[in-house]
DNA sequence: ACGACCCCATAGGAAACGTCTATAGCTAGC
DNA sequence: GCTAGCTATAGACGTTTCCTATGGGGTCGT
């Protein structure tokens, strides 16, 4: 069955007349003829009584009217569909990100990405690393934001490298010093958060690989409790700087340069699965901001507006 | 575009193998190859991402999915309705009828119909004959039951000849006489009923013809009131005998029949729209339905079950 | 009553398309 | 490196589809 044999039947049911409606869709007469005839002939039935005025559906065409009418309404909305997802003017976009980066960058991103893509539906699911890899993998998500992992399966897109940069309170003694060495970091009491992170294991790692062995004073199991801790006085901090950007702002934070020990920072990408080809609608358009903005950029837009 | 090549893509996109698919739907995998890319071409976009282990839906794949499903639903389920018209196993069936008919002959028959036919849902739109002809005109019902009309546009199927009988409430003198001729008719107070109905003006010029003006006594607009009101003995009236079959039965009305006049009747057909082409599905299963009945059968039929 | 017109159906030939078999190209796994 | 499993491509064959031109039937207007 062809769809213009469809369209045929119904651009006729329409206007009752053949050679209307073979004009309306720039075919000939005879050509809409043997449409209708091959139509009929494999329903079985005479979809139209043939009348000197023209052509009245019969009931069985009326029966399947209906039918017709929803049959092509589906595709022409599915081309649509395939419209709006190739401008990206419409659909969906399943993200999948890191705590840090959902909690500290996407608002931002996602706040100039609905400004530029108004009617792109954008859900965030938000979990550790493997996490959202295995959901990246299931494809329950399309494109994910996570530090660099390495997966057969998928390939990574370099976004932005993420600071990790010693946060004190304000009026610290360390606040005032112009340089402050590791071995002094060693003595405060030092506050980590979420043994399940990557980041517990990344500066566990890097204080270790230094000789240094951290008193640990408290975990927490987000970024967010952890700065607070830090404002009480409560210790010290090694956090993302996109996690700290807005109090750093607000002077709510210090940030302390330790001078003798390397930068440590984490490598954020964009990942997505191999075998999807080249990226398409939603995600071509979310990549494309990406592309457009500067790494340093995305890593510094301050969490909240303002 | 092709519905095979909605059909191939859903059924490649269920199974993740064109080989499959293509064996599933008995047609060679070049073959569903091709319809693909016909598809992917005339869309615009890739639909599948080929990997080595077969083919994966692309982001625009999954957009169009949905609408090829319900595209594919919608033909499905209009040649089942077409299947079901053919075999009349389900549908609808819309009467045009006579008020006589409607009221005394319709039940029967939409008993014996309903048995036959259960899925088949029925709607009744009675009115004088002449209107129910218009409702046919207009194909507000697809076949009506009333008396002989003339109409280019209609063709008649003839059902049933209805008599008009004399009835008379039990006990009264005509009830016990063998002969009752036209005089003694006209000496009787007459009740009619409803004169913008063709009864009233048949029964008019029945009179009229015999050289006989009638005693007009009471004019009802239904047949239901006259029936009561020669009951309880207010005259007497020539009535469808398949109006008073009950009462006949039941003996609270008396036939008489006069000597010296023909006998009065009307005929009652069927009529559909000649321009409809043959009777198909629900209105062919009706007709049959009227055609295996002996026509005697369906003017005698009780109105009431019992 | 007759001709002009409008409708759909049909005929025939050229072009396009779909389908097949056979084969190539590619990758993964042994 | 060979095999197995996947999709893509090539070429030939048969069918279908489309066009133009024409037929046949009915209506309407003159």
């Amino acid at each position: 069955m062809l769809l213009a044999q469809v369209e045929g039947f119904l651009e006729v049911a329409r206007r009752g007349n053949v050679s209307r409606a073979a004009e309306a869709m720039f075919v000939t007469q005879p050509t809409l003829t043997a449409r209708l005839h091959a139509l009929e002939r494999e329903l079985g039935e005479p979809l139209f009584a043939r009348t000197r005025r023209g052509m009245r559906l019969t009931d069985a065409g009326r029966a399947f009217l209906p039918y017709a009418e929803r049959a092509m309404r589906a595709v022409r909305d599915g081309r649509q569909a395939l419209t709006d997802a190739r401008t990206a003017s419409a659909g969906r976009l399943v993200l999948g990100a890191a705590p840090a980066v959902s909690t500290y960058v996407l608002p931002a991103l996602l706040q100039r990405f609905a400004a530029a893509y108004p009617r792109i539906e954008v859900a965030v699911r938000t979990g550790h690393s493997e996490d959202v890899l295995q959901m990246l993998l299931r494809e329950e998500v399309q494109l994910a934001m996570v530090r660099t992992m390495r997966h057969p399966d998928i390939e990574s897109i370099p976004l932005y490298e993420e600071a990790l940069v010693l946060v004190v309170p304000p009026g610290h003694p360390f606040a005032k010093r112009s340089k402050v060495g590791i071995a002094d970091v060693a003595s405060e009491r030092l506050i980590f958060f979420d043994r399940t992170s990557s980041y517990y294991e990344l500066t566990q790692s890097f204080f270790l690989s230094l000789g240094v062995t951290p008193r640990e004073v408290m975990e927490l199991d987000n970024i967010e409790s952890a700065k607070k801790m830090v404002e009480r006085r409560l210790g010290i901090a090694l956090l993302p700087r996109t996690a700290v950007a807005g109090e750093l702002a607000a002077k709510t934070l210090t940030q302390v340069v330790v001078t003798d020990a390397p930068a440590l920072s984490q490598k954020i990408v964009a990942i997505r699965r191999r075998d999807q080809g080249r990226p398409s609608g939603t995600v071509a358009a979310f990549l494309n901001l990406l592309r457009e903005s500067d790494p340093a950029a995305i890593a510094h837009l301050p969490s909240r507006s303002g």
